[in-house]
DNA sequence: TTGACAGGTTCCAATATAGAACTTAGATTC
DNA sequence: GAATCTAAGTTCTATATTGGAACCTGTCAA
C-alpha cells in the first residue's frame, strides 16, 4: 500500500497520520504552538529544506491545520486554526513521553507552567467520564458507528473538511 | 538538516519523532496495542512492505519499544515494553483528534470502553497537579533543567523559541 | 522427505529528501 | 526613481527511502 492511501481507512490513528504523520510535520506544529508563524522563521528554527518545508506547510493548509494569512501583499503567516489548536494534547503526550523516556537524565528541556492552576504540570490522559488515569491496559476497544458506516458504504472517500476558522 | 540528525536536539518532541516519527510507524502501535505481535500479522494487517517494516520493528526493537522474543527456535514475536506501552497517552491523543476532526461526519470507528469505570470514554488531557483539562493556551512553557545542561553542554542547538512578531 | 510456514533479504524502479542556487514582487534605502 | 533588501517560495541535482515483487533459510507437520 502506498502511503498516500492509509488515509482513507476507516481508522482515527491512519487518517491522524495522514496528516500529521511525516517525519517534518510534527516539528513544524511544535514551534507554531511556540509562536512560529512564517515560512523563513520555520526554516531557520528547523532546518529543514525549503523544499519540503514548503510542501508541508501546503498540506496542513490543505488539512485545515493551517490557514494561510497575508499579512502584506504577497507575505504570509500560517496561523494555527481551532483544528490545529486542537492537536495540543498530541504534542503535549509526545512530549510527555519524551521527557520521561528519552531525557538521558538531565530532566525534561521544556516545563510547562499551568495558568489556572500556577503549579508547574505534566500532562495526564485520563478518563472523560471518571477523571482516572489512562493506561493500555484500562480500555477496551470496540466497534463504533464509523466503523460500521464505512462498511456499509463500503467505501473509502477524500476528507470533507469541516473548515475551522481563526485561531490564536 | 538530516533527518538522523533530529534526535540529538534537546527536545522531548524531536527525541520523540526520531522513534515514532515515521510515516508508519505510529500504524504498527496502533495493531501492538490492538494484540498483534508477529511480523506477517503486521505485514497482513498494514499493508506494509515487508522490507519498511522488518527496519521499522528492528529501530523500535533498538529504541527499546519493544521486546523481540522468540516464541520458537527462529520465531519471534515483537512485545511492548513499559516503555513502549507508555506511549499509550500518544495513541489516544491522535485517536481523540481524528475522531472529532476526520470522522467525515460518520462518528468513531472505534470506541473505548473504560474499565475502571465501565462507561464510555474519550480520552482527555489534564493538569497533573489540579486535574484540569489544559489546551494550548492553559500552559507557559519555560526552560527546563534538560534544555541548560544541553546549553552548557555544548551539544546540538535547539531552536530558538522565538516569538514571531506580528502584523494584525 | 516433501512441502508449507514464518520471518526475513535482495533486487529494481519510482518517489522523496538534502542542499544549494535561482525567482519574484513588493518594501526600503539612497 | 534606481538599486538594494527581504520573504516566500521554485528549480535543480545527487542521494536516500519506498513500493512491489521475488527469493532465501530454518522449523514444523504429514
Amino acid at each position: 500500500m502506498k502511503w498516500d492511501d492509509v488515509g482513507s481507512q476507516a481508522c482515527s490513528v491512519a487518517r491522524t497520520m495522514a496528516v500529521i504523520g511525516d517525519r517534518w510535520t510534527m516539528l513544524v506544529l511544535r514551534n507554531a504552538f511556540m509562536g512560529t508563524r512564517r515560512f523563513d522563521h520555520f526554516q531557520l528554527q528547523l532546518s529543514v529544506t525549503r523544499h519540503v518545508l514548503a510542501d508541508r506547510l501546503k498540506r496542513l493548509v490543505d488539512a485545515g491545520v493551517f490557514r494561510k494569512e497575508a499579512y502584506q501583499p504577497n507575505r504570509y503567516e500560517y496561523r494555527l486554526t481551532e483544528m490545529g489548536l486542537g492537536l495540543y494534547p498530541v504534542l503535549l503526550a509526545i512530549t510527555g513521553w519524551g521527557d520521561t523516556w528519552l531525557d538521558e537524565g538531565r530532566g525534561a528541556p521544556l516545563i510547562f507552567q499551568h495558568k489556572g492552576c500556577g503549579q508547574t504540570m505534566t500532562p495526564k490522559m485520563v478518563c472523560s467520564e471518571c477523571g482516572e488515569s489512562v493506561t493500555a491496559r484500562d480500555v477496551i476497544p470496540m466497534a463504533g458507528p464509523g466503523l460500521q458506516a464505512s462498511r456499509s458504504a463500503g467505501s473509502a472517500n477524500p476528507p470533507a473538511e469541516k473548515r475551522a476558522s481563526d485561531a490564536s
